[in-house]
DNA sequence: ACCTGAACACCGTTCAAGT
DNA sequence: ACCTGAACACCGTTCAAGT
């Protein structure tokens, strides 16, 4: 019997705390709280869980992050990196803008409330930029002018992270994805809607199926459409 | 000398806390909520500090809401109710929607930050229910689709909020409502768009101005006329 | 039904002290 | 420069006990 055998010595220990410890930094804090965002939601990230995850506590992660704000911009950043760039040789504009709402829509929607973090955000990573870069020329160069072409992109923004926010909170209102209990909560909206005196609440009464229709991604698509469509029309050829 | 006198007495024990010590109740809550957001913004409001304005804990709270979500949506409801009603009988629906929406606007701004609570709100109030019933009877009296009427609806509301939320957001980033200040921080922004290479982006640099022009009122008055063009384009006759 | 004190299980941030 | 333990000044909500 030699040493070698360590199979039933206790660990030493300095090799107590082995597992593989994972170092701070700004852009390993900033994936851990989006990992939490993913999984949990914004409101799950704290200072401390995130330092827990480097076995630390939250006075650590202030070398690196000015405070909890940043870190959650930090971690929008992130996400917005996981975007496709707009296509470079693109002639149709309305087609392309169409589909980079979509792209971003659907990003949002993959990390659970991070469309709260939109607003209010000025775009400063490379990729954004770039987006902008193009979009905004696909526009001026079909004949936009200039300062509708600008508003349009705010104004494009800022819907699509409202919608993206405003569907994750009606998504929290019934618990889980469950489509059965989504059906209930909006179902007694409905009939609350329906139970109002016909009298004072004709039109309400009378259109509570298209009041209630497609509130998801089919609005989100015809507010879409509506936009792109008035952008078009300030076209003067 | 008769007991009549009671300058020098001192206050009966039973006197003590004479200070008018408001009663509870859901409203009072709600209003008490609504004057902090008024003075400090939502961030401010805690269960502990409605509570001290009527003298007790917190745990006091919770015979009359269930938490402390419900409290902001009712101090929403508050505000809600001072937007005026739209007139019954006016004919041109399309300046009666910019007006209305431009009072939703305004009374969101005087509030802080309370266009945070507009979003996944579904409107109960009377008088919320009176000013959809008005306007969706409008659009729908002058040909707009009730679909297309239901659904712009809920995206006018949409985009009232979340502009007003990011107008609320932007102010925050400098400090108080300092103009000098706030030159600094949108200057800052347009000398880092015009430092950018102009030959990555000969759009954004070629632009600056128009990115930085009206972000305010006027930007969220284009997007307004744009959006009523666009209900009005559906109108088939 | 309404109200309360105390407790539970958390927060974000700062600070002095270490390396 | 980076990291840490401890502390400060808070949170929302629950619960047993009172009226």
């Amino acid at each position: 019997m030699t040493g070698s055998s360590a199979g039933d010595l206790p660990p030493p220990p300095y090799r107590a705390g082995e597992k593989p410890r994972r170092s701070l930094g700004r852009e390993a804090i900033a994936r851990e709280a989006l990992r939490i965002i993913d999984a949990e939601g914004i409101d799950a990230v704290s200072m401390r869980r995130v330092a827990a995850a480097f076995d630390t506590g939250p006075a650590s992660l202030y070398a690196h992050v000015k405070n909890k704000e940043a870190l959650l911009r930090l971690a929008f950043d992130l996400a917005l990196e996981e975007l496709e760039p707009v296509p470079v040789a693109a002639d149709d504009w309305q087609a392309v803008m169409l589909r980079w709402s979509l792209g971003v829509h659907e990003m949002l929607q993959r990390h659970n409330d991070i469309a709260k973090l939109t607003f209010a955000h000025i775009p400063s990573g490379e990729a954004m930029l770039e987006s902008t870069e193009r979009v905004l020329g696909l526009m001026i160069g079909a004949g936009v002018p200039p300062q509708v072409a600008a508003w349009s992109l705010d104004i494009l923004s800022l819907y699509i992270g409202a919608d993206a926010y405003e569907g994750w909170l009606f998504g929290q209102q019934f618990g889980t994805d469950d489509p059965v209990e989504a059906e209930a909560f909006f179902g007694g909206i409905k009939d609350y809607f329906a139970s109002l005196p016909a009298d004072r609440f004709p039109y309400i009464v009378g259109n509570v199926a298209a009041l209630m229709e497609g509130g998801g991604e089919e609005r989100f698509r015809f507010g879409l459409d509506m936009f792109i469509a008035g952008i078009a029309s300030t076209i003067t050829r």
